[in-house]
DNA sequence: GGCCGCCTGTTACATTCTCTCACAATTCGT
DNA sequence: ACGAATTGTGAGAGAATGTAACAGGCGGCC
């Protein structure tokens, strides 16, 4: 959930006259990017577990990965859902200290951690845009750290299907798409399968929103009372 | 919770033979934070809140300050708490997203926002710790996150007693001091103070803590137990 | 094609936990 | 020492969970 936009052109402080010159070849995130191994995954499958080195860090361009950590007695907290653009597996060390694992098929670029940050050493622009990308990616934490606080259950999946809707429902209006199970939505906003099923029942009978299909597709079809009910 | 040492030499890739050589007066952070004002804080009191316009970045140098966003309904979500050494107000842009308060008699200090990014732009390695921090408070807030998501009041109770251990504890061995009110705990973990209270009481009773006068003063008993509680 | 098992999602009911509201006990500041 | 603020404790109400049963979709298999 890091919304690097590699291709995003507003600098740190947009006054500045300074611009780096990118070097001939391979250097900028895009150039890199289109050179890095595209990775498939199926539904379930991980991209990397607890433990593992960090040898690379990822792009998602299909899908949605589930970035979490299990818990001693088996459960599993969801940290953040990473969407296509968001880079996922900056932030750690020597090995990772989250899984990722795909909650539906998709696809992900592959770059090589150690070479994005040897190069950041030398290049103040990329080691800004590291930052901010860091930073969006606090801000979402912080903001799903408010959501999970909350008390009701209501108020924690309207607060996740507005969340939702602001990422990736800018075009087709109101409708938004859940890529992911209800366990996984549920590990998210730590509540069970059930109560999330409940909680949308509830949603549905207040006119809310509209479920279709197997529970995959909502219609938010009033928008400023669920966010009445978030909270917002 | 930036966990930002300024005195740390650690690079990026330690490995890395580059030094970058810091320009004559006033570069490096602790320069600049040995010229910063500092600011004397009563506890309950405010160093910035949302909306304000962001023109410092600060240090914490005594005390603890929560750092905390406010509901529509009232309700205060605190979001972690900074301690000395930590470095607050990052992140953000134009203005304050969050609010800072104090939440004992503390010390800050300040530093301009625009003329520490200003100058972050041309100094990889500066940026590069920027970086690092801001990784540092995103783990912080993650582990946060897995405390409030899990369910029942002992776990975040005892998550939260043993993250102050190891963040403050390594000197006096089992002690930890609750810089702050109930109503504090109770915000961060997503609890009401009866709940935090009652809970407190119960580790007692199971003699994995002792609580000293007024409750301020935690001695943590059986931390093996405690972690247990915690699920960690 | 039809049967079967597996997985996911939904619903009902009993249980357990926290919250709300009440008030007592303690600490702190003046 | 007194009053204000904070903390501790109890009883009842409310909400979420756990358990269980059931419906629907999907793929394998005969």
């Amino acid at each position: 959930m890091l919304g690097f936009q590699t291709s995003e052109t507003h600098s740190f402080r947009p006054q500045s006259s300074r611009i780096s010159i990118s070097p001939p070849t391979g250097s900028t995130l895009d150039e890199r990017m289109a050179y890095a191994s595209v990775r498939k995954l199926e539904s379930k499958e991980h991209v990397f577990c607890e433990g593992d080195p960090r040898l690379h860090v990822f792009r998602v361009e299909e899908g949605v990965i589930a970035i979490y950590k299990t818990l001693c007695d088996g459960r599993r907290r969801i940290i953040d859902f990473a969407y296509p653009g968001d880079l996922i597996g900056l932030g750690a060390l020597e090995e990772h200290i989250l899984s990722a694992q795909a909650t539906c098929t998709s696809k992900v670029r592959c770059l090589s951690a150690s070479a994005l940050e040897a190069f950041a050493e030398t290049d103040a622009n990329l080691a800004l845009k590291l930052y901010k990308s860091v930073c969006q990616e606090l801000a979402a934490t912080r903001s799903l750290l408010v959501t999970v606080g909350q008390r009701s259950a209501v108020e924690r999946v309207a607060s996740f299907l507005l969340a939702l809707h602001r990422r990736s429902g800018d075009a087709d209006g109101s409708t938004v798409t859940l890529a992911m199970r209800r366990s996984d939505i549920a590990d998210l906003l730590g509540l069970t399968i059930e109560t999330v099923s409940r909680t949308l029942t509830k949603l549905r009978t207040m006119n809310v929103i509209e479920v279709e299909q197997g529970g995959t597709t909502v219609t938010l079809c009033d928008v400023a009372r669920l966010a009445d009910l978030a909270n917002e």
